[in-house]
DNA sequence: TCTTAAACGAGACGGTACGTCACGTCTTGTA
DNA sequence: TACAAGACGTGACGTACCGTCTCGTTTAAGA
């Protein structure tokens, strides 16, 4: 007697997945969110630029955050391996504050990068809301650029730069938070002087020394 | 001379509006987002909930996250007078260190309330995609609160509490941003101890004295 | 407390319906059936085609079939109007042969009418298989006009010119099914020779006298 | 010459055509078609259902109709051979109205027995609309069945029970199709007591003598 | 006090996108 | 090379909301 009922919910076979379509599709999801706005991206609108058919997306992505969310992975990985091959650490001149800034700097260029500003945005904004999704963004994409923070402190803390007793996870939010929410929220301008400012208070404090 | 041509998109009578409906329509915004989240409160369901035609909204309001903002601020308004009235301003003991701990202490409280916590969260991603609601969010609602920072952080460089070269705009954000990344992007928890040390840090910097 | 489940199927309002659309519809779906058939008419298409929005078929039928056969009541009502103000009775000239003769030469010309074609065939076929739609063809069109061949069986029965034990709605089959035979499933040519033949058979029978 | 161009549509090699496939194929049409009805069954489901690829099906046949007459032409085939080897003739007893109830009361039991209902119903609606279908079913299923009523009739011409000018071909149809028609269009009840009166009708006629 | 024009509730309308289903084709690995 | 399996592009399904547009029915202003 064949099963009848219970609707068979297997997952797709990995191996015989179109990686020509699951091109299209990203390249579609970024070019149609940089072009109209996230909330004006449709999945159909994806499929019908990828020229895929929509139970493609069905079959791999759970909505239209998780293709994006994918696409924007893969965005940023081709974006890291163009930029070469250095690595993913912070430089260690032993001049704490000059290596904070440069980082900071490249941020605030890659923030104002036309190619990651609308997606960037739009996931973090979809994040918000849904709490799954913001997860994983935030495993995935955020946290491992704070653990380099973490790290270039704690060598810091090693060579007497940063009292010993601060909590380099709470510490890199000084400098890095502000300029997040600058830019999420439009709270300010962005620019080098500014991250520079950020730095340079966090080391050294607001009260006189 | 007459009215002629235009079709004539007169705005509404200000006077002839049915105060019954707009609470009405409020509760049901904000009811419904706590419930089912905003992306799938709708228009139609605020309506129904509410009592109300779907045309008595779209007359006073422009879009779902603008009936909610307005909800919002009306509930935040509330919220205000209820709490009684102490004024505007973060206290000035002379410890600069301590009042602010105790600001953002009460702030904690706030974004742990859970009848502020979906719709706020709701307006701040949806202003991050939507500019213009962003604006008019961070217009009305953060930068007032700021600039109550910006107002203490004054009174304690003039205190000769902090080096008067520092700009009080970007001080703030060394505990806030810190505070309100941590609590939308779930990048951290939230405590009063948190929020204590984020004050030390940046009173006093990371760097040994 | 508001109701929250109960998906409220509430029956729309009659009186607001556009009669604009209703013959929209009517006339889009008589089209397609006789352009393209009936198996590639879709509520789409015919939506689309009568510049209307899906959910304006679907409030007001139950399916393609059902829009279908309301076209068809509204198109035999306004042929029947047109065709002038000739009762629904079948002439008693005396003549029982000749008045049947004359009915089913008509009857002929009908079925051979490409308007009724197309949509009269469709709605027989959909009517084998989903019963209830059958029923509601056979009692809203069939079976009126069958009765008028029972009246006229019986007043040939007053006349003598029928047996009195015949039972009429049985003897008219004799003459209609095999035209309807032919027509539906192709078994043979229709012509006025073949209904006249099938006539006088069922009057004089296949023995010899 | 070797082929060049044209696709190699070449029809697929029948000795290497598995049985097994075949026979649950049909098995599962039958099936499908009594448990949902033939509009809800699908190749898909048939595929499944007979654990068999979809390809498997589209390369013997054409379509979901072209599967259902096989499989509907294999059953019959199997009840006749089931049914022992009477052979393909109406009986001759030299009493014709006995011979035709006879072979009229068999039919009523094959169009009640629910192996049968459901499938033939199902093809006699497609083949309907499906011109080139019901020229199929026509021919393969009705016609030799029909014929078996031309040859009995003549007999009877022979034997001076029915007029020599009688066109047999169209007399078979007095009592065949009212028969076909009450069963296809549910117009009225089927019964032994209902064909005899057609068999008594069609012999004798309706008028007096 | 009565008139009357507005705001109102209700909800039908033309649309767009949703997420699902089945189509018929094509590809991959097995027998 | 026929087959089981199933991913693919395609297109229709029936549903949910969108924002606009009538419909009567309150309702509050001013005549």
């Amino acid at each position: 007697m064949p099963k009848q009922s219970a609707p068979d919910k297997r997952p797709p076979d990995t191996a015989r997945r179109s990686e020509k379509s699951r091109r299209a599709i990203y390249d579609a999801a970024l070019a149609l969110v940089a072009e109209v706005g996230y909330p004006r991206t449709t999945i159909e609108g994806i499929a019908a630029r990828a020229g895929v058919g929509k139970q493609t997306i069905y079959r791999w992505w759970s909505s239209k955050a998780d293709v994006l969310m994918e696409a924007f992975f893969d965005l940023s990985a081709q974006a890291a391996q163009d930029a070469g091959q250095q690595p993913y650490t912070i430089p260690d001149t032993g001049d704490l504050a000059a290596d904070l800034k440069a980082v900071l700097r490249a941020t605030v260029d890659e923030l104002k990068d036309p190619r990651f500003e609308a997606p960037s945005r739009a996931l973090a904004a979809e994040g918000l809301v849904d709490e799954e999704l913001g997860r994983r963004f935030v495993t995935k994409l955020l946290e491992p650029s704070l653990q380099l923070y973490v790290d270039r402190l704690r060598a810091a803390q090693d060579a007497g730069q940063v009292r010993p007793e601060i909590d380099p996870r709470i510490a890199l939010e000084l400098f890095v938070s502000p300029l997040a929410q600058r830019w999420l929220q439009h709270t300010g301008p962005i620019s080098y002087e500014y991250t520079d400012t950020l730095v340079d208070y966090a080391l050294h404090g607001l009260a006189p020394r």
